[in-house]
DNA sequence: GTACTATTGGCAATCATATGTCATTAGCAG
DNA sequence: CTGCTAATGACATATGATTGCCAATAGTAC
C-alpha cells in the first residue's frame, strides 16, 4: 500500500496552501479542477480527508456552513474567520478579544473558542 | 384561517421559554413530548417554523450543528453560547469582549459576530 | 517496458435534516 | 351540541452532504 504521488493530489494540496483561507469541497474542487480537468468530487473528498488523517489541514467550522479546510500550520497561530454575507467566503483574521474565561460560567470548563465576525469582504462591500 | 391554541402549540412555547438556553428540534420534541404524548417531530418543525415567521424565537447557529432556537426577547440583549462538548447541549453566557472592529481587515465591513465558547457544561465538567 | 496495484471518477447508495401529502383529530364560532 | 376547517401526525418524498462500489486509469518498482 505504499502511497502515490498524483496529480490530483498535488493540486488539490496546491490550491489549499495558495488560498490562504478556509476552502469549501466544492471550492477546492472549482479551483482544483483549472489544474486536473476531469477532476471529479469524489476525489475531493477522499484526498481531503486523507490529509486531515495525516494532520496536514484541519477543518473549520462555520455556523450554518459545511465545513471548510484549511493548511494545519496556518491554524497554530491563534486566529478566528471572516465570513462575508454575499460570496459566502471565508477568511481569516488575526487578534483575538481575550478574556473568555470572564464569560465562563461557575462550573463550567472553558476548552476553546470560536468567533466567527460576519459583514461583506472587501470585493462584496 | 383562524389560529387555534391547541396543546402541542402551547406545550413547544412553554418548552422553549423555560429552557433558557437554545434547544435544538430533537431537544425541544423530547422536552414537549412529556407535555403531549403522541407529539410528532412534523409538528415541532411546523411550530418551530410559525414562531420564526412570527418573531418569537430566534435561530442559533453553532458551528457544525444543526441550528437551536430560544425566545427572541433573550436574544435581544447581546450575549453569546457555551457549546457542551460532551452532552452537546448549548447554553447562554453573558458578555462579550469587545473591540472585533480591531480584528476586521482593511476594506470589510462588520456587521455582527458570534462567539461560541467550547468546553464541558457543569453537570459535565 | 512490464506488471502490480493504488488511485481515480462516475454513479448509486446512504445518512441526517427538512418538507409535502392527506386522512384523522380537535379547536372554536354559532 | 353541530359544523367547519385549522392543526396534527404517520408516511413518503425532497434535499444536501458524504460515502460505497467498481471498472478504468496511471504511479512505481523492477
Amino acid at each position: 500500500m505504499t502511497r502515490r504521488n498524483t496529480s490530483q493530489q498535488r493540486a488539490i494540496g496546491d490550491v489549499i496552501k495558495a488560498a490562504g483561507r478556509p476552502l469549501s469541497i466544492p471550492e477546492i474542487n472549482e479551483l482544483a479542477v483549472e489544474e486536473v480537468p476531469g477532476l471529479g468530487l469524489r476525489t475531493v473528498y477522499r484526498v481531503v480527508n486523507r490529509l486531515l488523517e495525516d494532520g496536514a489541514i484541519v477543518p473549520v467550522a462555520v455556523p450554518g456552513q459545511p465545513d471548510r479546510y484549511e493548511m494545519a500550520e496556518a491554524a497554530e497561530r491563534h486566529h478566528h474567520h471572516f465570513h462575508c454575507l454575499n460570496c459566502d467566503r471565508v477568511f481569516d483574521v488575526h487578534g483575538c478579544p481575550g478574556r473568555m474565561d470572564r464569560m465562563v460560567p461557575d462550573g463550567f470548563v472553558l476548552d476553546s473558542h470560536e468567533i466567527t465576525l460576519n459583514g461583506w469582504c472587501d470585493q462584496c462591500a
